[in-house]
DNA sequence: TTGCATTGTCATCAC
DNA sequence: TGGTGATGACAATGC
């Protein structure tokens, strides 16, 4: 049943979709009355938790898979969102996720479909007849059922629409569409427009409705309910139909697909007035898992494409020089698909990564330096310019894109001034550039991801850091540091409460501190620490002023750090016994009960064990005093074992707990220091990135002045008989010594060739 | 009521 | 070997 639901709300609520935008209201709730709950109460629940915000707030959740099958709501948000998803991927998935919903549906109107029977009607739309569906204006059967399988959609179809029951209950149900329903359609279009989904393309799609319902229809499917039916067979061809005429009303599909595909990738992609200009491209990789990193991604896609603008902008475009006929390329290019210049491949239609990673390299490298592209698109020019292609490879494990020098001369003719290869000719170090560059805007693309991020959204992602790290800058804040007040107020509330819960201790008890468990028991004894009291003194702590009556509490309100515990206010005569100084307190308690409270409310737990044992020192000079001194302290008056024990524990656990907030300050400057690291390394790399981008762009000015020198020279050069070189036969090399060669093109096959039957026209230049 | 931050404490290791 | 600091882990507490 779980999943008949689940399975029953994504087709209904698809359905809902489509419809919904192209303008039909249907109430599937007839097709289900008596079966199954209202469509309404599915999509909305029975609380009104199908709201934006919730929508919103559950879509970066995992799908509803997860959740628990007795929570309803979210189950049907969680289904709405993987609807919304699905729907979402048409664009780039070729996987018919749609079928699936389409044969739930016809299961839920048929109530149970064997799963051979719902495997059927996938086949049916894959192999096209949903297509022919669509070309079918008139939607015959017999056009339809082209094949056994298209024939049981139709009737499985067909089937769903009981049509007689369902003409007048869906009549019925569009007249009293409820509040809801309309709400509901209401809330998908919202989010489409808000999305960017102009209203105009619902609009459109259903213009075209309507003018496809005035066409006339095969009477024997054709009645006044078939709108919805209709709806359907475009709904179920939208998924694995191609696009068709879009002059037609066939086309609704494709009209309504493209606000659907654009339902919430709008804002990174094209609008959904792209009624033609959406490829279903396919998509190999998965679809759910893809989702979020195809946002990021368009995301980055988005800050690279302003880079590559900015770059653009600033830069010569010297693609008009070097465009040839290959308009696919270049229109690619052009057009700001970010390709990396090498038409269709499938990197180029798969890898989308390294699609957008090309922005600045497509651009700041024109196709000149593309083999591929040398060889195919520019081939005329290339007679010029192109090289053998057994050399390029050599040439290109050799050169450095970087390499000025290896540009203007290649790096073999360096080393050998003597043996000047055959072929290694202006493009190939064009060509290596090419890959070269190609690496580079891998490495760019990496710091273009984060350089993007952390440009464009430089302060947001400060904000981000700080929150997420949950640490303010600003150290000396930090509620760690033992010399702020605020710490001082913590550490007395701290301790106050540690005082609060000291008399139910007993219960907790120290394991190690035995005699210490006995003392805490026998405090109960000593009197003062009574919960009431305790309580009252906790919410009279709430009060500052009231330790302005007790000149001995004068440090308590801003010396509560360990390193002077509020036990030190007793200790101002540290020479007194604290004993004495115990019992004069307790002389003044008659009168300062409360305050009495207080003091021993705020004080440690180690400080009250110290007074239960009578230690006569303070346990600030246990823990501060150094070693030899303490020792000394012991030495001078006489300790019980349990005092000795208790001295010591109680020094251990005072460093210690000094240590630990030290160290927890050591972790918090740690943090913090490394949280300006990056901030600077962040900030050295966009400098960085942007020198490269400045270097790149140079580095292509000078290969084009290389170019048109080349070809100036080139057209200059005449032979004996005063006949141009043909550019198709000859290049020109360069030796280390700056003479110009003129080679034969054919003879020249790489290093292994290096036949000198050049002729050296030793043309200096 | 729950989640988070703070603080104290203990155990352990290294010096 | 004991003292001490550092640090992870845990619990208590408050907000």
């Amino acid at each position: 049943m779980l999943y008949l639901k689940k399975y029953f709300t994504e087709g209904l609520i698809q359905f809902t979709i489509l419809l919904s935008l192209i303008g039909v209201r249907v109430d599937v709730d007839t097709y289900l009355s008596n079966q199954l709950p209202p469509l309404r109460e599915i999509i909305l629940g029975p609380s009104s938790a199908y709201t934006q915000t919730q929508f919103h707030n559950l879509r970066n959740t995992l799908d509803g898979y997860g959740i628990h099958p007795k929570s309803v709501d979210l189950d049907q948000f969680f289904t709405t969102r993987r609807l919304l998803n699905q729907v979402r991927q048409l664009d780039r998935l070729s996987v018919p996720s749609t079928e699936l919903n389409t044969w739930l549906v016809h299961r839920d109107a048929e109530t149970v479909v064997s799963t051979s029977t719902q495997s059927s009607p996938s086949i049916t739309l894959d192999n096209g007849g949903g297509l022919e569906d669509v070309n079918n204006p008139d939607g015959t059967p017999a056009m339809r059922g082209g094949s056994g399988a298209p024939e049981s959609t139709d009737s499985s179809l067909g089937a769903v629409a009981p049509e007689g029951n369902q003409e007048q209950g869906s009549r019925d149900a569009n007249d009293d569409l409820s509040k809801e329903d309309i709400d509901l359609i209401d809330i998908l279009w919202r989010q489409d427009i808000d999305l960017g989904a102009g209203r105009e393309v619902f609009n459109y799609s259903n213009r075209q409705k309507e003018s496809e319902e005035e066409k006339p229809s095969n009477p024997s499917e054709k009645k006044d309910g078939n709108e919805d039916q209709e709806s359907w067979r475009n709904g179920v061809n939208l998924q694995g139909a191609q696009p068709v005429d879009g002059e037609t009303g066939e086309s609704i599909p494709e009209q309504f697909a493209a606000p659907v595909v654009t339902t919430e990738n709008v804002s990174n992609e094209e609008v959904p007035s792209t009624s033609q200009g959406l490829p279903l491209a396919p998509q190999l990789a998965p679809a759910e898992p893809q989702l979020d990193l195809e946002q990021q991604w368009q995301d980055i896609m988005a800050i690279m494409e302003l880079q590559a603008m900015e770059v653009n902008s600033s830069s010569p475009h010297s693609n008009s020089s070097s465009d040839s006929g290959s308009s696919g390329t270049t229109e690619s290019n052009d057009a700001g698909n970010f390709g990396p210049s090498t038409g269709p491949t499938p990197v180029n239609q798969d890898v989308s990564l390294h699609q957008a990673s090309l922005p600045s390299c497509s651009q700041d490298f024109p196709e000149v330096f593309n083999p591929q592209l040398d060889l195919a698109s520019i081939a005329p020019r290339a007679t010029m310019l192109r090289p053998s292609s057994s050399n390029s490879s050599n040439i290109n494990s050799t050169f450095g894109a970087t390499n000025l020098t290896g540009i203007f001369v290649p790096p073999h003719i360096n080393s050998s001034s003597t043996n000047i290869t055959s072929t290694p000719l202006l493009p190939d170090p064009f060509s290596n550039l090419l890959e070269e560059s190609m690496l580079d805007e891998i490495s760019l693309l990496d710091l273009a991801m984060e350089e993007g991020f952390s440009q464009a959204q430089a302060s947001q992602l400060e904000d981000e850091l700080d929150s997420d790290s949950g640490l303010s800058l600003d150290s000396s804040h930090s509620p760690a540091s033992p010399s702020s007040s605020e710490t001082s107020c913590s550490s007395a509330a701290s301790s106050s409460s540690t005082s609060a819960t000291f008399s139910e201790e007993g219960a907790v008890g120290y394991s190690t501190d035995s005699e210490v468990a006995a003392v805490e028991a026998e405090e109960g004894a000593v009197g003062g620490f009574q919960p009431g009291y305790s309580k009252l003194c906790r919410m009279s702590y709430q009060d500052p002023s009231q330790f302005h009556g007790l000149p001995q509490l004068g440090g308590i309100g801003h010396n509560h750090t360990y390193n002077l515990p509020l036990s030190s206010a007793f200790a101002e005569h540290p020479e007194l016994p604290l004993a004495d100084g115990k019992k004069s307190v307790r002389d003044k308690h008659s009168k300062f009960q409360p305050a009495q409270d207080l003091l021993d409310k705020h004080a440690s737990r180690d400080e009250r064990r110290a007074r239960s044992m009578k230690i006569p020192f303070s346990n600030e000079k246990i823990i501060n005093l150094p070693v030899e001194e303490f020792n000394e302290l012991l030495a001078k008056h006489h300790l019980s074992e349990g005092q000795m024990a208790l001295i010591r524990d109680i020094r251990r656990r005072g460093k210690n707990k000094m240590a630990a907030q030290n160290c927890r300050k050591r972790k918090l400057d740690t943090i913090i220091n490394l949280e300006q690291g990056v901030h600077d390394l962040r900030r050295d790399k966009a400098r960085l990135l942007k020198e490269k981008m400045e270097f790149i762009r140079s580095i292509r000015q000078m290969k084009q002045k290389m170019q048109s020198l080349y070809q100036e020279v080139f057209t200059q050069l005449r032979d004996e008989e005063g006949r141009p070189y043909p550019p198709s036969e000859y290049s020109l090399q360069y030796s280390a010594d700056g003479s110009v060669l003129i080679m034969p093109r054919g003879v020249t096959t790489g290093e292994q060739h290096r036949k000198p039957e050049k002729k050296q026209k030793d043309k200096k230049k």
